[in-house]
DNA sequence: GTAATTGCAAATTATTTGCATTGCC
DNA sequence: GGCAATGCAAATAATTTGCAATTAC
């Protein structure tokens, strides 16, 4: 399987664009992130690295990156979208609790399969979905 | 089954809130409106009504509206928030063209379920759910 | 009467864009 | 060398907020 920067560097040459250096440095550092990245904590994150990037170039990059495939944008409701690393990994869904933003990752066969299904009841040829639960979570609850 | 009105003014009357008349001609401007309105749009539309009214008090209806339940924010990932009104109504899921921005609603037993399943396996209480199916229609398709 | 509501304008937040300069291929 | 990319600051877009005046209960 490519690395994700041969992917991304592929992606760049097909659509004549070009691998900088910071373009690497972004792609890096949201790999390396556990948690999901806004554009502004991701920034802070670039800026220790190379102190002379520019907020644009990191939303520049994000688009890019989402554009080829490699970072799904999130929507946690919160007004601030947030970025996953999805190359290579299974896609999932969130279960977000209201309260404290507690983020649960989750991975059902069922509906995905399902998805799929209607999709192509509807004469769609399904591209990505997105999958939001909101809920109260244990913790919050018993307060 | 209470009327959307009468949901509203118990919601509001449990806040110690109150009723006005530019919240009622605000609820009912979105009951009367088939598609799914943008704040902005809303606003056009309310205006002709009683030409005083403020974007502000919209902005503000409209987060009581969703909070008492009536209505429900969507996200088509175009930058706007749009509204539903949802009190009384199945809930459904969007399938999005995402060449020609079609909207159809879905409907499905087995996912729903099955996210209430999900939720309860992680011990949340849910409360609600976005689901969005990005794809490309049939007829985009033949283009 | 009193606390909630309103409209307005100014403030905020997230993101985008224009432009002169710099740097990949 | 030439076109794409960058950083910056200014521009946009959507939404929120402060405030003085008004109004519902």
């Amino acid at each position: 399987m490519k690395t994700p920067q041969e992917v991304f560097s592929e992606y760049l040459g097909h659509k004549n664009l070009k691998m900088t250096p910071q373009r690497r440095i972004i792609l890096n550092t949201l790999l390396k992130q556990k948690d999901h990245l806004s554009s502004e904590e991701l920034y802070a994150r670039v800026k220790k690295r190379d102190h002379s990037i520019g907020q644009a170039t990191v939303y520049r990059t994000l688009k890019l990156l989402t554009d080829s495939g490699l970072i799904e944008p999130l929507d946690f409701a919160d007004g601030v979208t947030r970025y996953e690393a999805s190359y290579g990994k299974n896609h999932h869904d969130h279960l977000i609790c209201e309260q404290c933003g507690k983020n649960i990752e989750i991975l059902d066969e069922t509906i995905e399969r399902r998805q799929e299904e209607l999709a192509k009841k509807h004469n769609f040829t399904l591209r990505r979905h997105k999958m939001y639960l909101y809920g109260i979570c244990k913790d919050c609850r018993n307060k």
